[in-house]
DNA sequence: CCGTCATTCAATTATTCCATTGAATGACGG
DNA sequence: CCGTCATTCAATGGAATAATTGAATGACGG
């Protein structure tokens, strides 16, 4: 057993840190908390996961300072324990997106095929918002819509789009946002509203890089 | 088998990238590499391991597209392969830094113990130094300083520094950096230099944030 | 083309991690 | 205080990861 330094002590902290999000689920669990607080069970329901499954995942990032824990009755609510969680998981995803071939092709091979145009920047929207060029609307569930979404935005979770096209207004373009850069929601939202003739686009990013950049957010009683 | 939806295929790959991060021995290979490419053998030789391990955990490093290698003879040469490593690797720390009981045991314990003093910030360096009111080492071995180092440093190996405070300006502050904010050899330095009666503090980071900053970095032909 | 040397590969063992299962804990509501 | 329910724990088997060793590759220098 070898000597350990405090300066490797350390190093095996930070390790732990990193090494809690290095497995996709948990990555995927913390964009769902990124949305908001959540419980066990609601985790676990929004993945299609056992229970005792999300539990220890959930441990594991709670060791990690990653999450943190708030006992409510019966139920125990986790959410991001830092900020600097998502600028993590931001920087990790630019390293993933620029160095890894694997990840050109997943995107060229999915994401492409439904929006090849470029997004819509937070400014962009600003404007256009401000104009009342667009409409926007948010894919998410209604629940996270409720916990937190651009103002002005209208909730219209995916599977509604495509009734709810009909009474959109025709002639201003939609700008669909949902949970991140690449939840797929967004793109299947885009990709439905163009094959009925509606001009559509997409939000760079999602509610948490919107409320990270320290843009308003509009919260449901 | 589940089925792998787009989405999870991405978060793949994000994973794959930071369990790369997760290791403590990449993690410091990775300080190492924010100095300058290196090659298998120097860095080997710097962490005093062998060289297969090391290999093994560059090739790793390279999978996750944070390392890129580039061959010149009998060498390969590694470094690192997007800036938004050393940002990862910064939001990692500050998560630890700041959510970690144990992290905070470990600082207590041995860092503040040698300098419990602010450390100089960046700009305040800058101020300091074009007044001309501190000396400033770079407390690095001699080849990391040739790769580049902050304009007006004097290059004092950690082993030089007690030599060397003898002949120093006894006026003037001493102000030294190393590799990072947590490499021990600035903390150690300082404390040498106060038990000689110099006034020493440390700088914020390191040279790879000092250079991450867009700040001017000198290097030696 | 042969020896040398930097690097990588292959094989081994020990360790850690992961998903699943079923049982245990702990808090609420009657 | 008892049943219910959300969460956690403990134990299992199977998979991935890590350090070590020794052999293989590939490029240079004579």
């Amino acid at each position: 057993m070898s000597i350990r330094n405090p300066k490797q002590a350390l190093y095996e902290q930070f390790a732990i840190v990193a090494k809690a999000l290095g497995h996709p689920l948990r990555l995927e669990m913390i964009e769902h908390l990124a949305q908001g607080a959540r419980s066990v069970e609601a985790l676990a329901a929004k993945l299609g996961l056992p229970v005792a499954n999300i539990s220890q995942h959930l441990q594991a990032l709670r060791r990690a300072g990653i999450v943190s824990a708030e006992r409510d009755g019966k139920f125990v609510h986790y959410s991001l324990a830092d900020d600097s969680v998502l600028s993590a998981f931001a920087s990790v995803r630019g390293v993933a997106e620029r160095q890894l071939a694997e990840v050109d092709r997943i995107v060229r091979g999915y994401f492409d095929a439904r929006d090849d145009m470029r997004p819509v920047t937070r400014d962009e929207l600003q404007t256009l918002m401000r104009d009342g060029l667009v409409t926007l609307i948010d894919v998410r569930p209604a629940d996270e819509f409720a916990l937190g979404h651009v103002p002005g935005a209208i909730n219209v979770p995916l599977g509604e789009v495509r009734a709810w096209s009909g009474s959109a207004d025709a002639v201003k373009e939609v700008v669909a946002y949902c949970r991140g850069p690449w939840c797929v929601m967004s793109f299947e939202a885009v990709a439905a509203l163009r094959s009925l003739g509606h001009a559509a686009r997409r939000l760079e990013d999602g509610m948490p890089e919107w409320k990270a950049a320290g843009l308003p957010v509009e919260v449901l009683a």
